[in-house]
DNA sequence: CTTTATGAAACAAACGATTGACTTACCACA
DNA sequence: TGTGGTAAGTCAATCGTTTGTTTCATAAAG
């Protein structure tokens, strides 16, 4: 039997790619491109180069594929950030690991991320799903939420914790996290608008480098205040309030929608 | 004959909505949650209680629909913050407008913007539209830009070019409003991300103040170092660069894709 | 009597999925 | 070293359904 993981001589004498990652980089790019529902299994079979049947044969249908595809961006998004990531989850073990250290891992982390991901051509094609599925998430939301972004967040989540004072709301330290990566996703879901006001033709090295220095600035902005230790943060109710333990309280019932509409 | 613009009595005896009117209607909820090729022609006039001729009779078809939807949120939008825009722009053409003050109208805009489009139910339909076609642009990108999105942003490049040293490069005063902006459209487009990592429900009043009160911490950090006039950007290139004149240079040749895919 | 509006039925096209015949690769057994 | 059987994979054709749109009859209003 032919092997359903290794190159194959067609008939024909070709050495082709497997029909199942053709399919699954087909389904990438389409799907990121025009979402679910705005691709036929036609197109997809056609962009493959495959028959229409091999989509039901290897995926069982259009939504398999459309899952298989959601955890190739897990693992391809992971092959990126996943040593980065390996590193800081490393250095939050330490005891020893101080505010400057932190903040520089912090910084490394999202510098990291803006290069690595703003205008690569590849990791655009995740992005649409990766957005759509936010917007209105399927089955396809919870394999990229823990698959990747969980663990970026609480990387995130950790450097920053360390970075402020210690009397900090918990929740106001992961609201900033997720303010700065608005700094960075803006660049990645609006870059219509944004070459539209810059007159930019896409992201070129200069652009980027433009875009690293601002959020990078803003950075310092956002957490620099509590690396003197001082806590000026402008009229807040009560600073340090008491919250529930996130574990214990209102532990949200989640219900992704099973249905792809 | 029936007027096509005013309420009128069926023959059942019912003051009904027109059915023009309840279509859009529809059109916005189902094409906020399901995208344009995610809604059928019969989900949109079962929702909307109207025939199925009716799309084509009153719009063409589901495009034409689809772009007077789109109509509809640059008004709707327009109506919310129209009067603050009008405000802004008025304030802009006084030559007495200083730092302090275009400070004050810059955070009075975007406190505008947080509170009365995050967690909004009517605006969150809204976003899906605007955000899909952030992603994957048709001719409705053009409506909302041009609409809404323009005159919005070039109120806050106005009052963010008075906060700055006059030194500063036009584009970098740019990315600041981006990032800023960044920071809230994050809450509106992760959603699901950010109510899974804080355990909340949705976007409660006292959230909505937590949000508030974190960007508005940070634009003090973004345009704050300007207003005593210091300069601490950091590691910049060259600061306040040549730069070729945006309307001479470079003038993208924007290319919308004309079909919706 | 024309214009505006509504409705049920039907249209061709495209949809996701399946069928059944076919080829290919592998392996047990002669 | 052949050989037949079995499973894996490919393909064109076709399934029943849903898609967006149209048709035509009818009703109401000017």
């Amino acid at each position: 039997m032919p092997s359903r993981s290794v190159a194959y001589r067609t008939k024909k004498g070709w050495t082709a790619v497997e029909p199942r990652k053709r399919l699954i980089e087909a389904g990438l790019d389409l799907f990121g491109k025009y979402s679910f529902d705005g691709v036929s299994t036609r197109m997809l079979a056609e962009q493959a180069q495959v028959n229409l049947a091999a989509i039901t044969y290897y995926f069982g249908g259009k939504e398999g594929l459309y899952l298989a595809v959601a955890d190739h961006i897990v693992e391809q998004v992971d092959g990126v950030i996943g040593p980065q990531l390996a590193k800081v989850q490393k250095a939050l073990k330490k005891k020893t690991l101080d505010k400057e250290q932190s903040f520089s891992l912090l910084s490394e982390l999202l510098e990291f991320l803006i290069t690595r991901f703003l205008g690569a051509p590849q990791t655009d094609k995740w992005l649409g799903i990766i957005v759509r599925e936010q917007l209105s998430p399927t089955k396809a939301f919870d394999v990229l939420f823990e698959g990747f972004m969980r663990p970026l967040e609480n990387a995130l989540f950790g450097l920053a914790a360390r970075i402020v004072a210690p009397g900090w709301d918990d929740q106001d330290v992961k609201l900033r996290v997720f303010a700065i990566m608005g700094e960075i996703q803006i660049f990645h879901i609006s870059p219509s608008a944004i070459k539209r006001s810059l007159n930019w033709e896409g992201y070129e090295p200069e652009n980027l480098d433009a875009i690293r220095r601002v959020i990078m600035d803003n950075l310092k902005g956002i957490f620099t205040m509590s690396l003197n230790d001082s806590y000026p943060v402008s009229d807040r109710g009560g600073r340090a309030e008491k919250r529930l333990p996130a574990d214990t309280a209102s532990r949200r019932k989640r219900e992704v929608s099973d249905a792809i509409p």
